[in-house]
DNA sequence: GCCAACGTTGGC
DNA sequence: GCCAACGTTGGC
């Protein structure tokens, strides 16, 4: 099992959105990076678990915890023409671009900010933080793992 | 295949 | 709104 960190907007779909979704779970859909597209295909796993990230936005940081509910499945979007992420090249016999599913699993009292996150000495490796990073879902190792759970109960 | 121009991300 | 950093595009 595999831990994650996935970003989005929250003005976009942010954590309250997924814990009024059914069954909280929706597909973590619009993924449009190939890197990232790859780690959705091949790396991401039923069971794994991801933090929900807030970015662009007031208080970018850790807003909750989700579990990966889905194998990976064509991105439904790319084929709809009404979608702002439609791809009209993609075909249906060979999808460009995949999707899983997430369900919530906790929403923390308090999102861990970004400041708390380069504060911590024990998130020195932490993707996210490195200059220059943009993929929108980066993994995370479990001792980050533990560190910013332990952050997100401190409070 | 190179690389300049352009687009996007995301914190501030 | 600015800007650094990176990805993508497209002419050659």
């Amino acid at each position: 099992m595999r831990y994650w960190l996935m970003k989005s907007e929250p003005d976009v779909f942010g954590i309250d959105h997924l814990a009024k979704a059914p069954k909280r779970t929706a597909s973590w859909d619009g993924v449009r990076n190939y890197q990232v597209r790859n780690l959705l295909r091949d790396e991401i796993k039923f069971g794994d678990l991801a933090f929900f990230y807030h970015s662009s936005c007031p208080q970018p940081g850790v807003a909750g915890v989700m579990e990966v509910t889905s194998a990976a499945h064509p991105d439904l979007t790319q084929f709809d023409p009404k979608s702002e992420y439609h791809d009209p090249t993609s075909e249906r016999s060979k999808p460009r671009w995949y999707a899983v599913d997430v369900t919530l699993k906790e929403r923390f009292r308090n999102t861990v900010l970004l400041q708390e996150l380069r504060d911590s000495a024990q998130l020195r490796t932490l993707q996210i933080l490195r200059r220059g990073n943009r993929l929108s879902i980066t993994p995370v190792s479990a001792a980050e793992w533990k560190s910013i759970l332990k952050l997100a109960h401190a409070g």
